[in-house]
DNA sequence: AGTATGAATGAACAAACATTCATTTAATGA
DNA sequence: TCATTAAATGAATGTTTGTTCATTCATACT
């Protein structure tokens, strides 16, 4: 008779054990989990259990970590914001200047590469945009990205317009037209993906660019 | 000692009179009431209370005209939506074609006037469009209304391509690009009004349709 | 091994929500 | 003038929400 016997390979079905794990984990975590979670059931239904339960961490761990659920929101969009702000710096605050050619063309592929494009994150986006203006903190955010990149895009292309002595053009306008047109691609690329796929999106910028700046676009 | 006294002038405060309309106006003034809330207070703020309350009227009178709120929310964008095709049309659809370049013109007016970009409209707009990877019936409405525009916007251009014999021209590209611009220059306009005023918006989109069609713009 | 620490949990709670429906009352026709 | 009809009302209802906090227990230190 087998006074106890130790089940080492077959549990109870779905035993969570407990685990600790240090602040900075369990709150990417649960950005991670909120980014899904805004993407599969938009910004309006995303509630803190579904967000935890995405997780798979328990309903009180997000006040916990997070002080609320808005805190929580903010975060993941400065999350988003900040990931993106970085990789548009690593092209654009090169001032080390290699071939502005080159890196007119770093930047269009970034701004429709895999990792920017991917429906999740596009999706993000466009549900805090859609409540920016009733949310205070979300235009703080959302703009405050937004206008570094159009300064530094507009920086890049007044070297340009000066590089290839373009006549008749305005770096202030081409860069707000640019940004413009990629935002309205990612709309795009976001509700209606059966009419546009990132390839056309991609020609359709890069025409753009040829238009603006022919020598220096291939 | 006055046996009852008729205050003509002087009514109890704020007591408002019953009124009874048709179910139409009703409708209508609801839309209405939606359309300010979510502009004021975002998509997950809209509360049936806020929106009654908005519209002057009690609580439960939008669940006898519209059965539901996901019913009115969807009646109030389908209300938005119609009421672009139909000024878009109302420019697109004219086989009459008196000149090619006042089309052009007039386009770009109307995407850019008073009635299509004052602050509510544009913000209903991209609270549904931030939505709309959740709920397949934004999506649908969406989608259908942009794919409207995109094949009238095609067709436009494919006429001035062909009149104006341009080389070099993908109709279905231009297209595409000009109306992402829109859509990211309406954005800008929302998100950060400081930074963008309509004028430049539409030198910006201007100076794309330049760029294409330059015998047909001025 | 024993103890102290605080991360993790989830039942419980109050507030807010959409929806219902008995009641009220303006409008209409007899 | 009275009876009939249905639009309008808002208190009441049941559900869902974010948040709290007493309890549990993994971990680190003595």
């Amino acid at each position: 008779m087998p006074t106890s016997q130790t089940p080492t390979t077959i549990e109870q079905p779905e035993k969570k054990r407990r685990q600790v794990r240090p602040r900075s984990e369990r709150r990417q975590q649960l950005i991670d989990a909120t980014i899904r979670c805004i993407a599969a059931h938009g910004l309006s239904a995303t509630t803190m259990q579904l967000v935890t339960r995405e997780a798979g961490l328990s309903l009180g761990i997000a006040n916990l970590h997070f002080r609320s659920k808005e805190n929580l929101l903010t975060e993941t969009l400065r999350h988003v914001t900040r990931e993106y702000n970085e990789g548009l710096l690593g092209i654009l605050a090169n001032d080390s200047l290699p071939s502005l050619a080159a890196t007119l063309e770093q930047l269009l592929d970034f701004q429709l590469s895999r990792g920017v494009t991917q429906r999740q994150k596009m999706a993000v986006w466009f549900a805090y945009y859609g409540e920016a203006g009733a949310r205070p903190v979300y235009q703080t955010i959302c703009s405050a990205s937004d206008r570094l990149a159009a300064r530094k895009t507009e920086a890049l292309f007044e070297a340009i317009i000066s590089d290839g002595q373009y006549r008749d053009r305005d770096a202030r306008q081409l860069a707000t037209g640019y940004l413009a047109l990629i935002d309205g691609l990612w709309l795009s690329l976001l509700v209606a993906p059966r009419d546009l796929n990132k390839a056309r999106a991609k020609a359709v910028a890069r025409a753009y660019l040829q238009q603006a700046f022919p020598k220096h676009i291939a």
